[in-house]
DNA sequence: TGTACATCAGTGAACGCGCGTTCACTGATGTAC
DNA sequence: TGTACATCAGTGAACGCGCGTTCACTGATGTAC
């Protein structure tokens, strides 16, 4: 049956923002429409009136979840800290959509690639502006090196079933990007 | 028909290596059993001959590919240049197994983790020795952060669909962890 | 060394299943009067 | 404001397809004598 405009909103919204979850916690080709509409108490048949295709659905899904920028109010030092926390690292659905997913879009279609494209230049830009450098081009080599090793090391964390060596890769990196090299991992403070 | 023993382990070697490529270029679930199979020259119904399961499968030739570790007999920082290099980020099939693949492990079998563990831990572990530091921790952390930024980096550059963002997080990432903050880009050498 | 036969790697048709997608239908919404 | 009807979001069965896996069969290999 018809419903009401707002509730047809209300609807793409929920399947964007459940299907943006599902994506990160199991990767694109693991979810199905279905099982996305059926989280959204939906069934699969209304699915196209809302996405023209799953491919559609993925680039939609990314766009929303780059743009809400989850830690972006933060200072960059505790943005980092957050970034590497086991909390994190064990919050796939609901952590970064770009250490979740960015492996995921290279085999994707050339719009959700440029979906994610689009924001890693603005996590770079972001992050320039806030690093400590003496000039433009030193901060934003130190951001896309930091953020790099941020992605790499979430990345990696997740696939270890080594807990101690899992936990190892987000403190000692944390420490190498946030505190240079030398100053001891027992100044910091270990977050859980 | 049957063929000899010795046939029979090459053709067990020759599957192995193929999946390995189609593995790391698409992903262990965009790649099917027969695709394997044919690019081997064999039907689909032999497979189960070499392999129990596609899971099978996939931790047999997820340890080959860790473990014929490619540059392993390069300086390090030959190394660091080859795999920041844009031929390495091109190479998906033929290049290292924990950037094509980490992502993609983490959602697979615990016996395919342990695999992509052990090689991350023996990665570590080897770049720790070559890398120049104070202290055995010092070296260790900035073995850890170099390696979580080479594989982030490797990962987010091959999804950028801008050609010069893709070069540049190459390249700053490179002269990052490999020179350490201060030193400008130009006095590195440019690959390609 | 030569022969007879058991072994078994590979073949190819078939299976059950879940996937993305389509479509005739339903009935509440929203609008024309 | 009240009524009649066109619109269209959602439903659920159905589709073609490719997947991982199974299995009866083939015929060259390897072995017992």
């Amino acid at each position: 049956m018809k419903i009401s405009r707002g509730q047809m909103a209300e609807n793409r919204h929920r399947i964007l923002e459940i299907a943006s979850r599902l994506f990160r916690e199991k990767g694109f080709e693991a979810v199905g429409v279905a099982e996305v509409m059926k989280a959204a108490g939906l069934t699969h048949g209304s699915f196209y009136g809302h996405f023209s295709s799953k491919d559609d659905l993925i680039v939609q899904a990314l766009t929303q979840a780059l743009g809400e920028r989850n830690g972006a109010t933060l200072a960059l030092g505790a943005y980092m800290e957050e970034y590497l926390s086991p909390r994190h690292r064990d919050n796939r659905a609901g952590g970064c959509p770009v250490s979740g997913l960015a492996a995921d879009t290279l085999r994707q279609t050339p719009e959700a690639r440029a979906a994610i494209t689009e924001g890693v230049r603005a996590q770079i830009d972001w992050m320039s502006e806030k690093v400590e450098g003496p000039e433009d081009a030193d901060r934003r080599r130190r951001a896309i090196a930091s953020w790099s090793a941020m992605v790499g090391a979430t990345i990696l964390a997740r696939a270890m079933v080594d807990p101690i060596l899992s936990k190892e890769i987000l403190t000692e990196t944390l420490a190498w990007i946030h505190n240079g090299p030398g100053r001891p991992a027992s100044a910091l403070s270990e977050p859980q």
